[in-house]
DNA sequence: TTGTAAGCGTTATCAT
DNA sequence: ATGATAACGCTTACAA
């Protein structure tokens, strides 16, 4: 459809490497030279061929995006079109572009793996949500191929973004101790994946610092789905906890409506914090004090290290400042009703 | 990295030609070269090159998901997950892969349209969510780039798959007619989406099914977001109306909290019907009724459908059958207990 | 059945 | 400053 290369040399009059050095803005063009190929190319209406680029560069400015097949219970969350969002605005600020691949079993993650990972058609990958034991990013970083990962990982080569999970959890549960409840639950995330794990630790920490005695049947395991967050509060019901911290608003969510259909009130008989702060948290009565993270600038910060690392790959030695290969981004605990007021 | 097809013929003592028809599966290779071959392929771990495939073929397998700057404001709605997985799916039962590309702006739109997709890096593309008015699609046709809508487009030539969004709001406003609400309002959706349009037509033909006279003071003008479900909900109150039929879900979880916080209770005073069926309709007291629309498998088909029709210009005739270019989903309505019993 | 060779549309090296 | 020319790794007539 396009002309190529070759035809806009011949309507300018000039060589084939003539029109490319213009069009990639070589310098060593004379001006005249220039004007004329760029009058060949307005008027033949020639686009490059990114694929034809791509195989003598050997790069196609297109990076993936990967999400293991687990989460596929929790892909409904406003959390994936954020991290999506995020990701994809700093793809298109340096003209790159994002491929989406979602795995709905280990098969085709390794079918994937094969077929386009090794195949050259991505620059690099971002991992988002893996659950602990998934080999996918040590195996493209042993490969050579450019890899961040989104959630903690435990590999110290593993370059990552993440949420400070941890602190949040922490302060969510410091902020119920401050107002003076003393029977705090929690229902946790998966264990298999970092944010998980980091929110529960969040609230150990916060019962230590406080010389609170941790009560594992207080400790109620879920996995992030709002039925999840039903099943847990049913089991801590007879418990008579004054307090759940809960580790997404989904399971928060869950967990209101089994309080509430056991007629009992939030929070005047059990104060409820979630975590995420996701559009729901402000659906509910009362609306949901929960923790705030960064999730489109994580997904954004991510793409951008990534591709840091990989213009530190070409040619041009390091134009911006390196960036750092582990990063944090601080969480925000947001008040709301659902704790009470002290 | 990986080795080329030539040294893989070294290897096995045969030229390149007879390594890429072992590659490509081709008949016409004796089984013993055959075997040869695979040896030699497995040994050196030789891996298809994708560009140089290709630039060679003129295919990349790859097709783009495009979605237009304007509904960033809803995007956090399980919608587009919903959607992405769908047509993720699908992408990897063919072997391709998705590319997604959002937009913040008409420019980068615009931006996009000549970088990514005139540049021979997408096979096509399904539109989604594209207001009335954007021109994306239409211009790729244009171009000779396959391109398939997701929702109701006016434009004979353009193929698309949308859910039946008239009947199925049409469907909802009978059931609360048949349940005796008298006074019945609508918040609608955007006016330039298709799906907003649509529910308020079908909103619009149950009344005058039901020989009911539409009174304009009832439709209050959404835009699918929370905050003017909340805005709508306000203007309609002073009129009282029974019940409401709010276009989507979010909107409804809106409506539900003004008409909570001016202590009245939904269905007794007011009855409501979402659109969606998002996993926050079952997060709301009372639960959401609503009517179900089958996201992920308009993402599905979508691709299925623009696939086909990439098979069809290469080089093997039809192979499946050609799928219609035109495909209505069905809506379903879901009771539950914001609508009332009767 | 297998091999030869001509592309596919760029970039990049090396002369000039 | 510009032009030949050799890659880049593959597919695919066409020949043998």
């Amino acid at each position: 459809m396009s002309p190529t290369l070759e035809e806009v040399a011949q309507i300018a009059g000039v060589s084939r490497s003539t029109v490319s050095r213009v069009v990639n803005d070589h310098p060593n063009v004379r001006s005249e030279t220039r004007a004329k190929v760029q009058e060949a190319i307005r008027e033949s209406g020639y686009r490059p061929h990114s694929v034809a680029r791509s195989l003598a560069t050997n790069r196609t400015r297109i990076i993936g995006m990967v999400i293991p097949e687990s989460v596929t219970t929790i892909f409904t969350d406003p959390y994936f079109p954020l991290l999506l969002r995020g990701a994809t605005e700093s793809c298109s600020a340096h003209q790159y572009q994002l491929l989406l691949s979602l795995f709905t079993s280990r098969d085709e993650e390794n079918e994937m793996y094969e077929r386009v990972l090794l195949n050259g058609y991505l620059d690099g990958i971002v991992v988002s949500s893996a659950p602990r034991g998934d080999t996918l990013i040590t195996r493209a970083l042993d490969d050579g191929i450019p890899a961040i990962f989104i959630g903690r990982h435990p590999d110290q080569s593993v370059p990552y973004v993440d949420s400070d999970n941890i602190g949040g959890a922490r302060m969510a549960v410091e902020h119920l101790i401050r107002l003076g409840y003393h029977r705090i639950a929690t229902i946790t995330g998966r264990q298999d994946l970092s944010s998980g794990k980091d929110r529960l630790e969040g609230y150990q920490q916060a019962l230590r610092i406080h010389a609170i005695p941790l009560d594992e049947r207080l400790v109620a395991p879920g996995d992030f789905t709002q039925s999840s967050g039903t099943d847990g509060m049913r089991k801590l019901l007879p418990l008579r906890p004054d307090a759940v911290f809960v580790a997404s608003d989904s399971m928060a969510i869950g967990a209101m409506k089994v309080i509430r259909e056991a007629d009992l009130r939030v929070p005047d008989d059990i104060a409820i914090v979630g975590f995420d702060d996701s559009p729901s948290a402000l659906a509910v009565e009362p609306p949901l004090t929960t923790v705030r993270q960064p999730i489109e600038r994580m997904g954004a910060m991510a793409v951008e290290i990534l591709l840091s690392r990989l213009d530190g790959m070409g040619r041009e030695p390091g134009q911006g400042p390196a960036l750092t290969n582990r990063v944090v981004l601080p969480t925000e605990l947001v008040v709301r009703a659902s704790c009470g007021i002290g």
